[in-house]
RNA sequence: GCACCCGUAGCUCAAUGGAUAGAGCAUCGGUCUUCGGAACCGAGGGUUGCAGGUUCGAGUCCUGCCGGGUGUACCA
């Protein structure tokens, strides 16, 4: 039951009888937005949702917006089930807000029935999208740092997040396998590799090498003057930034050698990056890198001045999206080589083809907003098939920044990798999760590092969701750790608080959940954790229209919010006859919603902790 | 130069144009003979960078400033 889409079709109802009794001219095509104003409250003495379009609506209909509320009122109680689950709205509140109240027998109706719903409440979308994720998207020629992480969790979330809706998710890791960071390797294999030392470890090596010749290539003074091994190389080959890019170029001509080398280092670092997505349980339903494309580009290009949107200029070839003075979207450089906007649209029409997409999310770093832009509206120039009833979304996210506000790095000024990231989080976790209380301990050594694992792991993927995607963030182990406030290791704890009861009580949940007659929900405290429990499907609901998973953890925090004071509050163990049920599915059916929230999140849960 | 993003409590952050701008941390106070106290309840703390404007209503939209970040023709 969502009680938010259902109030909305009763106010449907009543503003297409205001439009049809010619109260106000309001179109068909308005209706939509003015449902959007009917919400839960901001408190809840005003009730438990309210409607705002009445005050809007006063000009348009030349009326004042009391009188324009008491029409939409009068029609309101008149809508097919209104009755049945609301209150009678009363008057108008202040300018002129309708204030609705779910009856308590619907409410309690209503999450009886959750309990004993394997979807726990959650209504699938009406209408199922196929929906593509792109995200992560590592450049594997790289070791994958602090800043792939945002992309990697929140890309996850929100494909879980829209899989559970109901709708048709299809993942992609667009690796960058076929860039300049791959000349570099090429070019620092050339000329100073250490056999014995990529016979030992090939991902340490190929690490360095990276490392080595983007610092040659880039000839910044002061980082040169930092790495004497990278000064003297560079000193060696003046040329050293120019002959990468030939090494690419050739790569992408078909080089045998280059071609081989590139064969040889994809393994891998493919083995470098899967390590990572196994601890942190992110699994692709399709890994495209930009190679896979790379048959399909010399067409794109093509096709694109064909159709007389590109040409060349200066050598290259680019669309340009502003006439002659802005600067074009290059899709092909002088050199040859294509470049990562000839691999984004031959992409698109690649996925058009295959997947017939609804929708298209990228989850990439807001610094490459304006790519997207030129990408996208290219894309639309193109003229390919289907692509106008397509959304091309760009979810953007901010800067991971050091405690410093500082872009976040080691106090030598090197980015930080993830693997030691996830070390350290884990291992602060495990301090934190050893510091608890001894006597319910009993856990084996195996236990603690399991525990610590999932609560490290959470507390890093929770603090980046959390927080609304499109600013920066401030990474701090102390923070994400906290045992209260909103972190993964209070709500982790609410969960592990719900499995204590029912292992003290001895209590069937499965038998609880098929014979529960009835949730109580007399008490407010009661009430308040139901009408919360009943909201889950709005709060996914709204996730998936901004695409922001912080939407979710802060009604997850309110959950366990709700949960703790109704616990504390009231007995349960203790309590007895259909009251000790009642309340005993609350409880089971906060743990779920918690557990699923969580899992949803791709943060992970422990039945002791 | 131009474009985009950001500026909210001491700190880290919330708040689809709605009602009294909310949490956590920190500070101070309270509850309870612990159904997991890793809890709960409460207080103080704000001219939402500044100045205008639109609106019944602005942290949110528009304009101009100030401050910070990012991007800006051949990296991704």
């Amino acid at each position: 039951m969502n009680f938010r889409s259902a109030l909305r079709r009763a106010f449907r109802h009543a503003l297409e009888g205001l439009a049809a009794d010619g109260v106000a001219a309001i179109g068909p095509d308005d209706i939509a937005g003015l449902l959007e104003q009917v919400r839960e409250t901001a408190d809840a003495t005003f009730g438990d949702y309210s409607g705002t379009m009445a005050m809007g609506l006063a000009k348009k209909a030349g009326r004042k917006p009391r009188d324009v509320a008491v029409e939409i009122i009068r029609r309101l109680e008149a809508a097919p089930g209104y009755a049945a689950v609301f209150e009678p709205p009363g008057d108008p509140v202040g300018p002129g807000f309708i204030n609705v109240r779910v009856t308590d027998a619907a409410l309690a109706a209503a999450v009886t029935r959750a309990v004993a719903d394997q979807r726990l409440g959650v209504a699938a979308a009406e209408a199922p999208l196929t929906v593509v994720v792109d995200f992560s998207s590592p450049n594997v020629a790289k070791p994958m740092h602090v800043g792939h992480i945002r992309s990697t969790v929140i890309g996850d979330a929100l494909a879980r997040i829209l899989r559970f809706r109901g709708h048709r998710v299809i993942t992609d890791n667009h690796l960058g396998d076929w860039g300049t960071q791959f000349g570099m390797i090429l070019w620092g294999w050339k000329h100073c590799r250490d056999e014995a030392a990529y016979a030992l470890d090939p991902t340490a090596e190929l690490g360095r090498l990276y490392r080595l010749v983007r610092r040659v290539a880039d000839a910044k003074p002061e980082e040169l003057a930092a790495d004497p091994a990278a000064a003297a190389l560079a000193a060696q080959h003046p040329d050293a930034a120019r002959e990468v890019l030939a090494e690419t170029a050739r790569l992408h001509e078909g080089d045998p050698e280059n071609r081989r080398l590139w064969e040889a280092f994809m393994p891998v670092c493919r083995g470098e990056i899967d390590r990572i997505y196994a601890r942190l349980h992110v699994t692709f339903d399709h890994t495209l890198g930009e190679s896979f494309f790379q048959p399909l580009l010399a067409g794109t290009v093509r096709d694109l001045e064909a159709r007389g949107l590109a040409r060349e200029s200066r050598g290259a070839v680019g669309v340009f999206l502003r006439g002659d003075d802005g600067p074009p979207l290059l899709i092909r450089k002088a050199d040859g080589a294509f470049l990562y906007a000839t691999t984004d649209l031959a992409t698109i029409r690649w996925r058009l083809e295959h997947w017939k997409p609804d929708r298209i999310l990228y989850v990439v770093d807001h610094r490459q907003s304006e790519h997207f832009e030129q990408v996208f509206e290219a894309a639309r120039r193109w003229g390919l098939p289907g692509l106008d009833d397509v959304e091309l979304v760009h979810v953007a996210f901010g800067t991971v920044l050091g405690e410093d506000g500082r872009p976040f790095k080691t106090r030598a000024g090197d980015t930080v990798g993830l693997e030691a990231l996830l070390d350290e989080g884990v291992e602060r976790a495990a301090a934190v999760v050893g510091s608890g209380d001894e006597g319910r301990g009993g856990m084996s050594a195996a236990d603690r590092r399991r525990v610590a694992e999932t609560v490290g792991i959470g507390a890093i993927k929770y603090a980046d969701l959390a927080q609304n995607r499109t600013t920066d963030y401030v990474f701090s182990f102390d923070k994400m750790l906290q045992l209260n406030g909103n972190t993964a290791a209070y709500m982790q704890y609410a969960v592990a608080r719900v499995e204590g009861i029912f292992t003290k009580g001895g209590v069937d949940r499965e038998a609880l959940r098929r014979h529960c007659a009835g949730v109580l929900v007399s008490d407010p405290r009661e009430r308040a954790l139901a009408l919360q429990l009943l909201r889950f499907g709005e709060a996914l609901e709204d996730v998936e229209a901004d695409s922001r998973p912080n939407v979710l953890t802060a009604w997850l925090y309110d959950l366990a919010g709700c949960y703790s004071t109704f616990y504390d509050a009231l007995p349960v163990l203790k309590a007895e006859g259909p009251e000790r049920d009642s309340r005993l599915a609350l409880c089971d059916l906060t743990g779920r919603v918690l557990r699923q929230g969580l899992d949803l999140l791709g943060i992970g849960t422990v039945e002791r902790m």
